[in-house]
DNA sequence: TGCTAAATCTCGAAC
DNA sequence: GTTCGAGGTTTAGCA
C-alpha cells in the first residue's frame, strides 16, 4: 500500500491497495470535508427507489462528489450503471465478518437509495478540486445568422437576405434582406428566449432605416421562443416572430459546411 | 511524484503528481492496451460537433474506458460536462511551448470531437477493469403481480382477481380471476416484450384449466409490448392484450406501500 | 409545486 | 441502415 499524503488539510490523498480498513478511514475523511472521492475496487451495487437494480460482483469506479452526487461506472459505457444526482447523504461501514466495505448513498425526495460493496479496492483518492471555469454551449448567435444566410427560407419562403451584422445608428442589424414581393426586412436574432428588450431593439433598428429610406419596413424577431408578454408587444408594434432555435442552426451549418471549424480545432 | 507500478502488463498503475510527460507516457500506454483511464488535474475541455462547448481551466476528473467513451466531471453535478459515447479513438500530444498536455478524442458519426487540455496533473490512473456481473433492473415480474392484485383495473374496469401464482399442470398462473360478466380469466405476465412463447404458455394454461371447467376462458397476455408476429399468432388463438410495463408497476406499488423494500435494505 | 419541452440526450428494438 | 420509443431519463423554463 501507498499513500501520498494523509492529511486532510491537504489537497490530494491516494491509497493505492489499502486495506478496506484504510480506505474507510479515507472515505470518511472525504465525506467530513467534503472533498471529491474516486475508489476504484472489486463491488456489488444495490439500488431501491424509483426502481430497483441489483449490479452483480465485478470491478467499478465510484465518484462521489461533494454536492452529494454520485456515479458508479463499469468499464464500457458512456452512462453510469448506478448512480445518485446531488443532495445525496453518505456513510460507510465495514462488515468485518463478510470483510465488506459498504458504502450508502441515500437521498430524500425521491426517497431512494445505493449500496455499493467493495470486497477488495485497488485505489481511493480523496481530492480537493477547483473549479470556477466558465462553462459556454455554443451554437452561438452567429451560426444562427450564418444558417440564416445559407438557408433563408428558415424566415420565410422568398426571403432573401441584403447584409447581416449591418452597422446602423444604434448598433449592428442582425440581417437585413427583402422578402418575396420586395419589401425591406429586418431580422433580430436571439439564441435564447425573447425578451422586450429584443422587441424594443428590433423596433430602433426599423424606425433609423426608416429615416432614411421612408417606406415601409418588415421588422421580424427570430427566437427560440418568447418571453412573457413579449408576443402582445410585438404584435401591439407591428412587428413579427419567428421561431428559430440555436441547434436548428447548428445542424443546417453541420451540413452546409462539415470543414470550417473543425480544421481550426486541431 | 509517486508510482505503484509502470508495467502495462500489470494490472494498475497510478501517478501521483507526474510531470505532464510522465502523465502522457502512461495515458498512451493506457491507450494502447486498452486500460481504463483516469486523470485528475486542472484542464480546458473544448468540444465540437452537434454542437459546441469551450470550458475554462479547472480542475476535474477524466475518465477514458476500453471501448472509447469519454466523460469530463466537475467537482459538482452528476452529469459529465463533456463527454464522447463509446466508439472514439485518442490520442495525446505535449506542446512543450506552452507546457500543456492535450487529449482528443475524436467519434465518427456523428463527427465530433472533445479535446482536453492540462496544464497540472494530480493522478494519472490506468488499470485493467474485468467486470462480468450482471445487472438486474428490477420492477420485477412478481411486482407486476402484486401491482395488478392491488390495481386490477390496470387488467380492466370490473377485473377481480381470485388467485395469483395458481399451480396449474404444466407450472403457475400468474394471475387469475373473473371479469365484469363472470367469465374466468387468465392472465400471463411478462416484464419484457412478449415473444411466441409466451402465448404458447398461456394458451398450454387455459387448455389445463378447461379440463377441468368445460366453459369459455378469456387468456390475456399482460406486457410491455409484443414482439415481432405475436400480435397475429394471439388473435388467431382467440387470446388478447393489455399492455402494461414493469415500470408503471412499480410506481403504483410505491404509493401503495412506501414501507416493505427499503427496511430489508439496511 | 407541477407541467411541458429540449437534450451534444443515450440506448435498444423494429422496420 | 434509419426511425421510433423508453429511460431510475435529466434539466430548464413557466403557469
Amino acid at each position: 500500500m501507498q499513500q501520498s499524503n494523509n492529511n486532510t488539510t491537504t489537497k490530494l490523498s491516494t491509497l493505492v491497495e489499502p486495506t478496506l480498513e484504510e480506505a474507510r478511514i479515507l472515505i470518511e475523511k472525504a465525506f467530513a470535508h467534503r472533498r471529491t472521492l474516486i475508489v476504484i475496487g472489486n463491488c456489488r451495487v444495490d439500488y431501491v427507489g424509483r426502481a430497483n437494480s441489483k449490479l452483480e460482483l465485478g470491478e467499478r469506479i465510484l465518484i462521489i462528489k461533494a454536492d452529494g452526487s454520485l456515479l458508479v461506472h463499469r468499464p464500457t459505457g458512456y452512462e453510469p450503471v448506478n448512480w445518485q444526482p446531488a443532495g445525496s447523504v453518505f456513510h460507510s461501514q465495514i462488515d468485518n465478518e463478510e470483510d465488506i466495505l459498504k458504502v450508502y448513498a441515500v437521498r430524500q425526495k425521491p426517497k431512494e437509495s445505493v449500496k455499493v460493496q467493495f470486497t477488495k479496492i485497488y485505489t481511493v483518492t480523496s481530492i480537493m478540486l477547483l473549479d470556477v471555469g466558465d462553462f459556454i454551449l455554443n451554437a452561438s448567435e452567429e451560426d444562427m445568422h450564418r444558417a440564416i444566410l445559407f438557408r433563408p427560407e428558415l424566415i420565410e419562403e422568398g426571403f432573401k437576405p441584403i447584409s447581416w451584422e449591418k452597422k446602423v445608428k444604434p448598433g449592428f442589424v442582425d440581417v437585413y434582406g427583402m422578402d418575396s414581393v420586395g419589401r425591406l426586412v429586418v431580422v433580430e436574432v436571439k439564441r435564447k428566449m425573447a425578451n422586450e428588450e429584443a422587441v424594443h431593439q428590433l423596433a430602433r433598428y426599423i424606425e433609423a432605416i426608416k429615416l432614411k429610406a421612408d417606406r415601409p419596413i418588415r421588422g421580424i424577431l427570430v427566437a427560440p421562443g418568447l418571453g412573457k408578454g413579449v408576443q402582445s408587444l410585438l404584435v401591439s408594434m407591428g412587428l413579427e416572430f419567428k421561431e428559430l432555435c440555436p441547434k436548428k442552426c447548428a445542424k443546417i451549418l453541420k451540413k452546409s459546411g462539415p470543414t470550417s471549424k473543425l480544421e481550426s480545432f486541431f
